[in-house]
DNA sequence: GAGCACTGC
């Protein structure tokens, strides 16, 4: 959510290089008239009030309120940042904390970076001026490490709370806990109108600030019955839309890119063959894999006469916002993980939307002027089948890294650690057990030197081993690119489904495969690690092609993650179950006796991703009882 | 013989 105005102009979604360009249609009124216009402009005083009177304060503030960039400044004008303290203010997503800074500076006529910057992964862009930091909500979390009281800030703002993201729901219970001994320290709870009673619960019931938005009214429409074919129903009501309502451009949410990729041939097709019967209609796709040229599309102005409709997937909910629109139409559905702990495996399911996330959908209509939005379901589906909100992410994802964070911040009780919204307990037990056989905990639960060095490394648990372990084995240098391919969640290769050929060269698979954005992260995740070497004291070394070397190290941090072949596929040797081996994989044909995976993964049936001939016989996997520990 | 929603350190 863009809390101002803004226009982005044909920029990857995930350049970091990027830039924004700030489009403010009041440019010829000077700054400050432009700050006394925002909504939030008449809370002013009453809001610095309420902050000096209580430590923590929830915030309840719609998108156009201009909270995110004013309220940091109304707490530098009232001398928060005496004595060089800092206010803080987090956000879910890297742009976002980019573009807020970069607006905020402009505001205080100042140069990012100085007294105003953010701080990002991969990007420091702060200085020993900066008192305003706008940062991700990972990076505060990782400023733990390094000063676990926040002693220099005197304000955290936890901006865009409802999304209840995992990093989010973590330092809610740290900040919650260092404000006990921190009397001086305000903290600050942003959040949509959205749950904020519960914000507000959990924090021994701190006051809720409301402040009113800015949006323009969107009617809704259901289904009088259920839709049988969303997609064709999709087909169907651009079409609708297209020919008898006002010109305003259409944006259909479904779930991934396969759906898309049919619902605009569909639509393409159906226009061909109406031909010049209808105006144009111009087809874009959008979601995070797509390249960024094309991605850029649906930023270019719709031409007189014609209109756009934009099928994307969840991106548009709130990473990115496309002017212009003024219908959505919304089958109901989004492709969510989840996570089974007792098993390890992860899935990627599409299952029905929360309310909150339909209303999400519906107002990116009403950005511009007032919208209508098509909701491919019935309003008693809504009412009754859909949940209130989107289980928050804590709940579904595997807690290695987060518990091993935790620990090195010297929790040790994480049972009863403050969570909002607990995690499941098999999920814990499993991330515990699993730092325990790695070596980073001891059999009280404590941290140990080599958990310790592994907490440092942004990565999973089992890659942060491997990591450590391939110093024994003179290899740090291949097993650090590993680590770091690893890490790149997508697939470094692109595979649009017309060209899937045989034949290829290298520089055939240069030109056509290799997605650049995810080499380019992989690249910066590489060194990034390798900079963070020498603070964990592993020389860099390579063992110059030899790959027995490379195995042992892999081996020695995914020893847990060993299958057997057995008839049929592979059992898992740690919870005997049935896996096979990714028909992508090289060793797809080949079978060997024994495996280790990187990761289970659920699609159609059971599949080990990223597999590899394993050194089994130097770690021989015991089962040890996790029962005993203090967790 | 399959198919990767979206973020983030």
């Amino acid at each position: 959510m863009m809390p101002f105005p803004v226009s982005v102009c044909g920029f990857s979604l995930r350049d970091t290089s990027l830039r924004v360009f700030i489009f403010n249609p009041a440019a010829l009124r000077s700054i400050q008239e432009v700050r006394r216009s925002l909504p939030i402009f008449p809370y002013r005083d009453d809001l610095l009030a309420a902050i000096h009177e209580h430590q923590v304060l929830v915030i309840e503030g719609e998108t156009g309120s201009g909270k995110t960039t004013q309220i940091p400044q109304y707490l530098l004008e009232d001398g928060y940042t005496k004595g060089g303290m800092k206010i803080g203010c987090t956000q879910p997503r890297r742009v976002a904390a980019m573009s807020v800074a970069a607006r905020v500076a402009e505001e205080m006529s100042v140069k990012l970076g100085n007294e105003v910057g953010y701080s990002i992964r991969f990007e420091d862009c702060t200085s020993e001026r900066t008192v305003l930091k706008y940062m991700t909500d990972g990076m505060l979390l990782r400023e733990f490490l390094t000063e676990p009281d926040l002693a220099s800030y005197s304000v955290v703002i936890i901006d865009e709370a409802h999304e209840r993201t995992l990093h989010t729901d973590i330092l809610f219970g740290l900040i919650k806990d260092i404000a006990r001994f921190r009397p001086d320290l305000k903290v600050l709870v942003a959040s949509a109108t959205l749950d904020t009673e519960r914000f507000s619960c959990f924090f021994d019931d701190a006051p809720v600030f409301r402040i009113p938005g800015r949006r323009f009214p969107v009617d809704i429409f259901y289904t009088k019955a259920p839709e049988a074919d969303y997609l064709d129903a999709c087909v169907v009501s651009v079409l609708q839309i297209h020919v008898t309502q006002p010109p305003g451009d259409i944006l259909v949410f479904l779930t991934g890119q396969e759906e898309i990729e049919a619902c605009c041939e569909m639509l393409q097709e159906r226009c061909r063959r109406l031909g010049s019967k209808i105006a144009e209609l111009l087809v874009l796709p959008i979601y995070a894999n797509l390249p960024s040229d094309m991605q850029a599309k649906i930023f270019t102005p719709t031409p007189p006469g014609a209109r756009k409709v934009v099928v994307a997937t969840n991106i548009a909910e709130t990473s990115l916002t496309i002017d212009g629109i003024i219908y959505v139409i919304d089958p109901g559905f989004c492709k969510q993980k989840s996570y089974n702990a007792r098993t390890g495996m992860e899935s990627l399911i599409v299952t029905p939307c929360s309310r909150a996330s339909a209303n999400q959908r519906a107002g990116r209509a009403g950005r511009v002027a007032a919208g209508k939005c098509f909701r491919l379901y019935t309003a008693w589906a809504f009412k009754h089948e859909m949940e209130e909100t989107t289980i928050p992410e804590i709940q579904r994802t595997n807690l290695g890294n987060v518990v091993l964070l935790l620990k090195s911040l010297g929790i040790n009780d994480l049972i009863h650690f403050d969570f909002m919204d607990p995690p499941p307990h098999e999920t814990l037990v499993l991330a515990l057990e699993q730092l325990y056989a790695l070596g980073a905990l001891n059999h009280l639960g404590e941290l140990t030197k080599l958990g310790r060095r592994m907490a440092e490394l942004p990565v999973d648990p089992m890659l942060s081993k491997m990591v450590l372990a391939s110093e024994q084995y003179k290899c740090s240098e291949e097993v650090l690119t590993i680590a770091a391919m690893l890490s790149v969640n997508n697939s470094i290769f692109y595979r649009p489904k017309d060209k899937v050929v045989g034949g290829y060269s290298t520089q055939w698979c240069y030109e056509n495969f290799i997605q650049f954005r995810s080499m380019r992260r992989a690249r910066d995740v590489r060194d990034q690690l390798e900079g963070l070497m020498d603070r964990i004291e592993v020389e860099m070394v390579s063992c110059d092609g030899d790959n027995i070397p490379i195995r042992k190290a892999v081996t020695a941090g995914y020893f847990y993650h060993t299958a057997r072949l057995s008839k049929g596929g592979y059992k898992t040797v740690k919870h005997q179950q049935t896996v096979y081996v990714h028909p992508n994989s090289s060793l797809f044909e080949e079978q060997p006796r024994w495996l280790i995976y990187h990761e289970l993964v659920f699609t159609t049936k059971e599949f080990m991703r990223q597999v590899l001939l394993g050194f089994v016989w130097i770690f021989p996997l015991k089962k040890r009882a996790a029962a005993f520990w203090t967790i």
